[in-house]
DNA sequence: GCCAGCATTTTGACAGTGTCAAGATTGATT
DNA sequence: AATCAATCTTGACACTGTCAAAATGCTGGC
């Protein structure tokens, strides 16, 4: 198989020509308005105007096109990771500015965010061995950062593993609250997570 | 055979007698066994020998009697903090085993944890008004715990909601990751929890 | 040109789901 | 014993994911 350089004329012919891309950006669109679960194969065949069971040629089932997702939604994960470190700040600021970052991905991809880290594919049924590797990946440099913070003498804790699944832990917890609706109250998010980082840090004093 | 056997009333009459509470349970069972989303109302109906729509005389929907579990599960938590609050310790050895607690009842009953806090209810369907006033109160409660360890110089910070959300959201990060599968090595919840613990507490000297 | 072969898409079918409406059964009350 | 309300069952419908087989259109070899 060949990555068709064509043209990428969105014709709609027998033929769609770049099908699967156009399933992935419709069912993306689908589970930001209307939430993961509401999504259905037949319903996004029916908005991309092709057959019940098209998605099928390009996808296993609907759990490999979830998995799908997730992996894009690492990719764009990382690339904002990337950006935010190219900006020459204090390490104290570029650890800030993770959490924060942290924060406004998850709850601005809320659906995407539980996708990438939620029940729906790490629990419930098995993720596809590319979602795994780059799943994988990304939580390695997530630790590799905060131990490398840890070793500056930045964060606080002495084993860095420990450390990074706490804080970690801290940022999905307070992100899941709020993207499944418990915490409701007015206050932002990334507030909280302004107040949570003195927590992290080694006294200053 | 039947899984009958199971409960000490073997009546297989048309009135049941008391269906609710046996239908709870068995699903409690099932979720327990093969997780939230394999349960179905037809299979829950099944195995305690009763028609496939039977349910709908107890409960106004599926939503309905998941709704009942997470209430059951909130009622049960309750009776666990009280049992643990009437052990006389010292605050620091309560607000450690607050802790643990938390993080246990959420790993031995993690069907019914993400009930309670998952998204399944409160994110996609409405929660009954019972949930929401047991959810209520067992979130006020968690709160004012929080500010009164707080208020004796215990815990760190100076905004007790604030405060309150954060170490909430980081039990509920933690326990998630576990529950959901996304931290899988050996490494026990609860011992990731009194790790944690220091970073809450006001420095000691 | 044309036709075989292949990738792509569709149609048909099936089992499973939640849920509503209407009927059947039973225990209790008059 | 007849009636009634609570309880449970049957029938039906729309919806879901998914498989097998058929249909369609593109492309390369003659």
């Amino acid at each position: 198989m060949k990555a068709s350089t064509s043209t990428s004329k969105p014709s709609a012919k027998y033929h769609h020509g770049n099908l699967r891309q156009t399933l992935l950006a419709a069912a993306k669109q689908m589970i930001a308005a209307d939430g993961i679960e509401s999504l259905s194969l037949r319903k996004l065949a029916d908005k991309v105007s092709v057959s019940r069971t098209a998605a099928y040629h390009y996808f296993d089932d609907k759990n490999d096109l979830l998995c799908a997702i997730a992996s894009d939604g690492f990719r764009q994960w990382q690339q904002l990771l990337k950006q935010s470190e190219q900006q020459n700040q204090t390490e104290r600021q570029k650890f800030e500015q993770y959490l924060i970052n942290y924060m406004v991905f998850a709850t601005h991809h809320p659906e995407e965010y539980e996708l990438m880290f939620g029940r729906c594919i790490w629990k419930q049924a098995q993720c596809t061995e590319e979602l795994q590797t780059i799943a994988h990946g990304t939580f390695q440099h997530q630790v590799e950062m905060m131990a490398y913070w840890q070793s500056i003498g930045l964060v606080a804790g002495d084993n860095p593993l420990r450390t990074a699944q706490i804080i970690w832990g801290t940022l999905h917890g307070i992100a899941k609250l709020f993207i499944d609706g418990v915490y409701v109250d007015d206050t932002r998010a990334e507030e909280i997570v302004k107040s949570a980082l003195p927590m992290f840090l080694v006294p200053k004093d």
